[in-house]
DNA sequence: AATGAATGAGTTTTCATTCAT
DNA sequence: GATGAATGAAAACTCATTCAT
């Protein structure tokens, strides 16, 4: 499904050593790429970073770009995990939406280099870039599928309203998460954008 | 308001001929960032493509960067002025914000490399990137409030939602109009995604 | 029938200037690569030896392979030029071959580079390689069909005695025009050489 | 004879396992810069085929060169066995060549990769590259000293004769044993090339 | 204004060799 | 002896920018 020497290349370690060392790698090419973005970040800053010398770089990985795209695979496959761990136990369909978001927005505070890394993936490796809010989009429609099946959610629901979901968490974690000024609550952010989902914005008559 | 020798720098042309070249510059440019990206895109590229001389380059522009960030802001008011045409004649709140989200697709789908450039301000120029979202923020917020104002719209409504909203149009945007399918309907996903601002998602009782 | 960029690349030279530039890379690289062999010369060293700056080397030149290829094919052409040059005037086929020999000494003994050059593009350049020493067959094939013709030579003489003709004459040239010592006389050689094809090495009875 | 590191030094494997570790590097060796070269092999290359780990390499030769010129030393011997089995019974001074060029021509033949790497000695180390010539040349003007001697052939042969005869020989086994095309026959050639020392290329009149 | 050659800092990548286990 | 991780010097190559014509 990638690009090929990607998933169990031959660069897997072998000993514990090694893994320590291909850990601090990714720990530090996440701070540069993050820093940085793609292009100002350069192997020997994040071997510098990771206190390593240049070439250990090329026991791990075969490029930039190759670290770049395992960087964007564990993100993803985090941001996965944390929303899922907050929707394990059972709740309401608009609750689950709203605890999705908040786990969404502390992840984004605590890895603020989410953003930065993922939103350049659109450059460098276009493929992992669709496929990461593909995926996203996909769960967040089961979710609504569920809950039109349990009668919590419209009937008419689909595809669109997945993808307006993703792109309102999305820009709220940019807003609230990333940008965001003291004083600011993102648990009270979830809670808004929530009532948006439960009622929209026309006033009540 | 841009960031130095961009707007009157010394580099605007004196005679006609001088114009036309600084056109044929720009042309080349956006398709070449649109289509390969800022770092893969090159002055010797672009000008090869606008079929001028690499040095005449910098006859007009400083650097990479100020070309770039030339086009963005050209870009930047294209898609400004094409919301505000949809916006002039007078109509109620939702319908707004559904002709503003209706003539963001089209414009999207028609100038696909824009989408792009703009994109990737983020990594290039970030300034103006934040800058180009906390405007659109900014001018969704104000519609917003018209809408309070006039009781279309619920009162509690803030930023938060502003940013809401800018976000689904984004995705929206994203999925209907780059990544688009044969057969999907930007009209028809504008009314739907109009349908969760009016009601949200839950199900009536 | 070269590998893409050789022949007329992109790289020509439109100003005089480039063109000196474009001969003192040649001259530089015949010097470096002569000495040092491909792998042992650097892009480095030869735009020093040349007094330009490094990046110059690629104004005109795709890589270090293409200046190599390239020299390769003028030395070839040179030795061809050479011997031509020696064999315009008519003479008997035994004269001829006897003419070449030593218009190649001569030119080896100028040209040492040559020897070095020529046998490493077995290893960096195969393909010319081959076609340098299959092409230089030929033509010994050829003066040897004149010959058969005329009744000067045996008419049973074949590619093999070509190739046979010109190992003598390159190995000559090693020893003599090379690794010559002081009081060698290639002209001597060339006419032992030729009493060898004359009448083989068998007493005569 | 050889220079320094190589005949027995500290590295001479003890252990019986030692024996076969050497063995598969060295055949390893044999195959990798056979097909490769000496520059494009690498010493990991090497070690993956053998089988070993990366760091035994250095148990049993200390350099890439070492194990290069290890293996020249070998090849040379082989070829130089060869000739010289070729050589044993009695015959006469002109069939005596026949065979010697008869016996290199069947040995190319069956070890292609052998005359690569001999050839490319050249360029990582021309003392034994001029050493091997240079022997071999002694040796062929030796026999022709004892033709001499014999009254077999004429007496004015020397070492001229000596390099035209092994130039011969290495340019007809370049053609008719690693670039042979199907259908050659190298035993006719040998005899041709006997002729060709026989009475040299002139038509008897 | 236009041209295209010249510059050189900066980056990625390779790989022989060393070393700790 | 064997293993495989670590090292870092060295080299090729790119390209934005400057400059002479």
């Amino acid at each position: 499904m990638a690009s090929g020497q990607d998933q169990a290349s031959a660069k897997t370690p072998r000993t514990d050593r090694g893994r320590r060392t291909m850990r601090k790698l990714l720990d530090a090419a996440t701070g540069e790429f993050g820093e940085k973005g793609f292009h100002e970040a350069s192997i020997s800053t994040i071997t510098a970073r990771a206190g390593v010398a240049l070439g250990s770089f090329y026991t791990y990985f075969d490029s930039k770009d190759a670290i770049f795209r395992a960087l964007v695979r564990d993100l993803s496959d985090s941001v996965r995990v944390r929303a899922g761990e907050a929707l394990e136990h059972p709740q309401s369909a608009l609750a689950a939406e709203q605890a999705a978001l908040s786990a969404f927005l502390a992840f984004a505070k605590e890895h603020k280099e989410i953003y930065r890394i993922i939103d350049e993936a659109e450059f460098v490796d276009p493929e992992s870039y669709r496929r990461h809010y593909e995926t996203t989009a996909a769960r967040i429609a089961e979710r609504l599928s569920a809950g039109k099946q349990s009668g919590e959610l419209r009937a008419d629901l689909g595809e669109a309203e997945a993808w307006a979901i993703m792109g309102m968490n999305v820009f709220l974690g940019l807003r609230y998460a990333i940008w965001t000024q003291p004083g600011e609550d993102p648990e009270a952010v979830a809670e808004t954008a929530n009532r948006l989902l439960a009622k929209g914005i026309a006033a009540t008559q």
